[in-house]
DNA sequence: AGTAATTCCATGTTATTCCATATATTCCCA
DNA sequence: TGGGAATATATGGAATAACATGGAATTACT
């Protein structure tokens, strides 16, 4: 399975469109995706995007659980209605809704970074915050001597 | 199968008139139905919304009790009582009963938000403040290490 | 006939598709 | 290895199609 690799910024225009990343779009058309499945992270202000096999992904941790559970209610609950389909129009372009403009506070641009299996949308200033934590975090542990 | 994903809210007129939002009326098309089954919900003040497989996939779950005990009298009239169709009019609308605004504590506007197999309708507000509870809890059992 | 319900229609609005141009990238050959 | 042509991408705007929405007309009910 191909994975999203490196990360790219991309201008938003004032009706929301913004192209994909070639390279993730490439990804996505191989993989037989014409949308992409963004759900908003409950850890982060950033959002977690991916093509169908993403959201199966999901639903497969959700088959484990009881249905007749809360749990399986609270999960079921986000994985479909705080998930947003986008489709992937003519010239590879998606249009972000209200909820995830909002959601990550996206102005003018997006970067899109690559998380395997997924990408993660971030307002570009707060992904470079984020990065410098996983930065320092690992260092950290580095120094610890619990890694190479 | 296709799922309901994501989240809408739509304007409800003075004859209780509101469209249904076309991801998801293209979905119910698709399915080959032409009404929706509203059901109220046990737990909250909203109403469990899908095609006739939702409406089957209740009948199944009555299917396995014991026909003569009360159990199954109890559930299947709340099955079938509980139910409202809603039917699809030309403008792909449908009109909430009395008993549904009543129940949600519909005001001006619906939300329709994705359940996978099936959608469920909030009053706005009211969707909301169940979204927070959901992520939130969700939130906790994370922290607490017994997820991901 | 009167009332309620449903269907039909009109229109403004929003969303989507299409197109045009500017910019960047790749590939090929001198 | 440096053009330079061909191809792909980014990006804004225009054209087109869908959709939302209110009200009127028709039908059904009693």
């Amino acid at each position: 399975m191909e994975r999203f690799v490196s990360n790219f910024t991309k201008k938003v225009d004032g009706k929301g469109r913004v192209s994909v990343p070639p390279q993730f779009r490439t990804i996505l058309q191989r993989s037989g995706d014409d949308q992409i499945y963004a759900q908003l992270s409950l850890e982060t202000h950033s959002v977690i995007a991916g093509g169908a096999s993403l959201l199966a992904q999901m639903e497969a941790r959700l088959e484990k659980m009881d249905p007749f559970s809360p749990e399986y209610d609270d999960w079921a609950t986000h994985i479909y209605a705080d998930n947003h389909a986008l489709k992937i129009d003519g010239d590879g372009r998606i249009i972000l809704t209200d909820a995830i403009v909002e959601h990550a506070k996206i102005k003018g641009e997006v970067t899109f970074a690559g998380r395997g299996a997924s990408f993660h949308l971030w307002q570009p200033e707060a992904f470079e915050d984020y990065m410098s934590g996983v930065r320092s975090r690992i260092r950290d542990v580095r120094a610890g001597g619990q890694l190479s």
